[in-house]
DNA sequence: GTGAAAGCGCTAACAA
DNA sequence: TTGTTAGCGCTTTCAC
């Protein structure tokens, strides 16, 4: 069965093509009757306009691209990207635009796929999550005129970055350590992503802990549950535990309550742990995960609107950032 | 900066545009003197040919949508998720091809969107997740004329699906639990969805216990934590508590162990648990869950291929289901 | 209000 | 081996 055309469209109401488009278009000035009748000839023939004519003609790409960095531990392992997915699938069909995926890795040839995705017209601009995203790799993108949108990740100089009030989180986590009777704070968390969120968790933390007049110390992790678990580890090895321990994620909080299991610790008597994110397993971990909840979905959504925005030539400002909340479970 | 077309290239290289088509599709026939200028055109002006003008040109579609189930607890609470978008992406971005992105729901409106996606030429065809999809829905997709390949999900009638060999994961599973000593086996696991692998799983399961002679119930769930936290505490306020409980997934084996915990139940002393799929988060559970390792990425690659053949037109064969092993660790 | 002409960037078919 | 012509399905510009 070979499709219908606007030619079709346009012999079957008896106009010419381009009433047909105009209609379609919703163009003004068509008479009610010529619009009545080239709309039943659309659906007589049960017609869609080809997308692919449309681009080219209209010179206007409405595929945006979602990209994530492959072997992140967070990409994969957690609900997160899934959540991210579809927030940003809903929000861009919504506006007309669709979806395509990538994932990258820390090689050339990965950005050069992305850039012929680009140049090609393949996508018309990236959203873009991942700590690993690196200064260099940002401004590579940029530099071939694509718009890109970072979230949940903040690079020197990077503009379109849509996140969460890390840093009130972190202070609310603090106070409810603090205010359990908690005197000896650690938290778990990646530095070596410079310029990412991290470091702004990392120095909420210490900036509450000092103003709460408690011990507080940092011990350097990856995101993934191994990292986690390797830190419970080391602490308990080194014969100095804190008696909170403040996992900056959730994966991180669960490997090092699996530690903890394994030391025979009991959480939160002999210590507490917390999480960060509130994915649906942390409620089933025994002890439950008493951690920060941060709003994956509605970041993501945020993202999809601020690109399109900046694809349409619209300048636009980087949202405030989202409120999170602190969510007690019994793990603290 | 406006982008050079093939004309320019042609200009440049001193060529018909005829010519630098042929230089970049690979047509034979081309003196190499005359190909070595063109390919150094196309670097200078650095030219990357429009995709939308080849597609039109081409009638050729290539795009491949990714669909799974929106509100399914599948979909966005698992790793799952990701693991088969990550692989098919990297297949059909080997192929030429991108992969979009589609969320369903159970009514009109989103069977429609495809379907226009689908007239429209946005997408050539589709690979599907997601055990609520219903034979109608899929016969509907059919009819337009849309190829799709069913994962992990199988429906009376439907010759493209990829799945795994549930029966004998279950039979080792069951074998296993028998092993260990034990003789009533209770299986969470949701059965409204018939046509699913979920009776595959049923039925193995019974078979499997009847040759061992040894108890087996079932008991409904909908692959969520709090159907396998529900269906244990059932179990429990019966009083006719099973010794070994069987997840038909690890989300459901998740939920019943985190009943377990509150009802002061030993796990494995006074009952073993399982679960099915071995996600990242359940060796960090508490004891480590013992589960049926399912290889998603692999089927999904091998999904894309299949949609990828059918839409070129070549006739395709189910593959047979892909192997899956148990992994014992200390829940069961 | 509606139609005719032109052309987006590319490739298939033929001519040279 | 290369160039010319035509046209994919659509929208824009401008007559009428």
């Amino acid at each position: 069965m070979t499709r219908a055309t606007l030619k079709d469209v346009a012999a079957h109401a008896g106009v010419s093509h381009q009433t047909v488009s105009n209609v379609l278009n919703g163009h003004p000035s068509i008479r009610p009757t010529t619009r009545e009748r080239v709309l039943s000839s659309i659906s007589a023939l049960d017609y869609h306009p080809n997308q692919a004519a449309k681009a080219l003609r209209e010179a206007r790409v409405t595929t945006l691209c979602f990209a994530s960095f492959e072997h992140d531990p967070d990409t994969l392992s957690d609900p997160y990207r899934n959540l991210i997915q579809a927030a940003l699938t809903a929000e861009a069909n919504a506006q007309g635009y669709s979806l395509a995926t990538a994932f990258l890795a820390h090689d050339e040839a990965s950005l050069d796929e992305l850039r012929q995705r680009y140049l090609q017209r393949s996508i018309g601009g990236a959203v873009i999550i991942g700590t690993r995203l690196q200064a260099a790799q940002w401004e590579r993108m940029t530099s071939w005129g694509m718009n890109v949108v970072l979230l949940d990740h903040f690079l020197p100089g990077t503009p379109h970055t849509v996140s969460a009030d890390y840093a009130s989180g972190m202070r609310a986590l603090v106070a409810h350590h603090v205010a359990r009777g908690r005197r000896d704070l650690a938290l778990v968390l990646p530095t070596r992503d410079y310029g990412s969120t991290a470091l702004m968790r990392r120095d909420s933390f210490f900036a509450a802990a000092k103003a709460h007049g408690v011990r507080a110390r940092h011990i350097d992790g990856d995101w993934s549950y191994a990292s986690g678990e390797r830190a419970l580890l080391e602490l308990h090895a080194s014969g100095d535990l804190p008696d909170a321990l403040l996992g900056g994620n959730d994966r991180m909080a669960t490997g090092a309550l699996s530690a903890a299991h394994g030391l025979g610790l009991s959480v939160p008597g002999d210590l507490a742990i917390s999480g960060f994110d509130d994915f649906d397993f942390v409620q089933y971990l025994h002890p439950k995960l008493t951690t920060v909840r941060v709003p994956h979905a509605e970041m993501a959504r945020e993202a999809a609107r601020l690109l399109i925005a900046l694809t349409s030539g619209e300048d636009c400002v980087t949202p405030p950032p989202y409120p999170v909340s602190l969510i007690v479970r019994d793990s603290a």
